[in-house]
DNA sequence: CGTCTAATTGAGATGTGTCAAGCGGTGTGG
DNA sequence: CCACACCGCTTGACACATCTCAATTAGACG
């Protein structure tokens, strides 16, 4: 408790350089210039369910998760939706967005969120400033884009519970044994209902390789887990 | 014929300022720096069914199409394939890669064609010469990323016949009513079997809504395809 | 304690994929 | 120049994974 709270202290959160270090954005940039642009990075804190910033808008700011998880989704005009990318420490929201017109995802908070915002000139002058900024973001956007196409194929030719196993490893992999997603969201993840979800959820829990509660999922069993990810419906 | 012919003389392509106008990669450079950079273009040629290049190998050029229909694709490990873009001229195949490790899709040549290409290592020192190329690229990449988000939007929301019917309008908008592709081609932009494409076509057919014919597809009623793109399955 | 949201389970409908077979045009090699 | 082989196209029958709709239960939070 008291841990959280004096990590939420504004004093922490400006020597910022930390969470910078390891944000792919600014990979390769000297501590000098990483606590240059800590110093100008002002946090914003969200609460569960809050918008960071909405489809549709005009960007502002560049910002940095310092804190929590954000999902990021888009969704389409008859409703369904997709998670784009669920981001945490050290993950940008949208540093692409800077470069386009409007935002085409949203970002909401998933739990206690903290960010790092630079406001767009701001962060663009820095762009100028250090040409390694332009250059790990086009390689963040390349793989971003390859990842994208994988998802189309896996959505092609995967079945529903290809793809929430593959989705499940990967995510257990990148936050650990304990997810705290509903069905609802892994299932915009994946690319289908919720129902479906759960039905396949209750299997792999059958199986013991999960327990789940209430917007929670635990994996039991990452071995098995693993064994089930990817390619095994080749006849 | 002859018009052709004269078309693919190496004299005629060394001067492709005229294409590298038209190339969003190159968009606000000047008169001069465009034929800077036509100078060092050379022109390859590829037969139908011909490879520019594979998926998974090193990228070693830049490439834009300076004439004729190239399909850029990936497959995944269990045969699927989907078609990424279909380039023409002004097009570049992969402005992306050369930041990357590999190419992560596969070029071939759907009918005759002509590309102009850069050594990697002299396209990378004009992206350096002139950071507007670097801008264009994140761009364009952009832009890209947008696309394939709203692609599995359509993938997870929209019917088959709906799918194929957006991009059946939106080739026919980039490429006017005569589409040289066959089924299979674009049964893979949209995810979906040869089959299920063919009995859609049927369907446009009997409508009179298009003819078609081996390896062609005529759009004979653009507006009434235009009426049935986008949106119509909302209850 | 009541309300609201997430999770769960069931039953039913159906869009698409898969497999299989046949046709027709095109180009190539003898 | 003809014939054969190949490739793209077409159609049918069938299976089934997944979505949709609907109703119920359970947990969290004020």
């Amino acid at each position: 408790m008291n841990g959280i709270q004096k990590d939420n202290l504004k004093g922490n959160l400006a020597t910022g350089v930390e969470v910078l270090e390891h944000c792919s954005t600014f990979a390769g940039l000297g501590e000098d210039q990483l606590s240059e642009i800590a110093a100008v990075a002002t946090p914003h804190y969200f609460k569960k369910g809050e918008f960071i910033f909405h489809q549709g808008d005009l960007p502002d700011f560049f910002y940095i998760v310092r804190k929590g998880m954000v999902k990021t989704f888009k969704v389409s005009t008859f409703g369904k939706q997709i998670i784009v990318k669920i981001a945490s420490v050290g993950d940008t929201l949208n540093a692409s967005a800077l470069f386009g017109e409007r935002y085409f995802v949203s970002a909401q908070a998933i739990d206690q969120v903290v960010v790092l915002s630079l406001r767009k000139e701001q962060f663009l002058s820095f762009v100028k400033q250090y040409p390694r900024i332009a250059i790990n973001i086009v390689t963040i956007l390349v793989k971003g884009l390859d990842n994208e196409y994988e998802r189309i194929l896996d959505l092609i030719g995967e079945t529903v519970e290809q793809r929430l196993c593959n989705f499940l490893f990967m995510l257990s992999v990148k936050f650990g044994t304990t997810l705290s997603l509903t069905r609802e969201e892994l299932g915009d993840l994946a690319g289908t209902t919720t129902e479906t979800t759960i039905r396949v959820l209750s299997r792999l829990k059958a199986a013991n390789i999960i327990s789940s509660s209430r917007g929670k999922i635990i994996i039991l069993d990452q071995a098995k887990l693993q064994a089930l990810t990817h390619h095994h419906n080749q006849k």
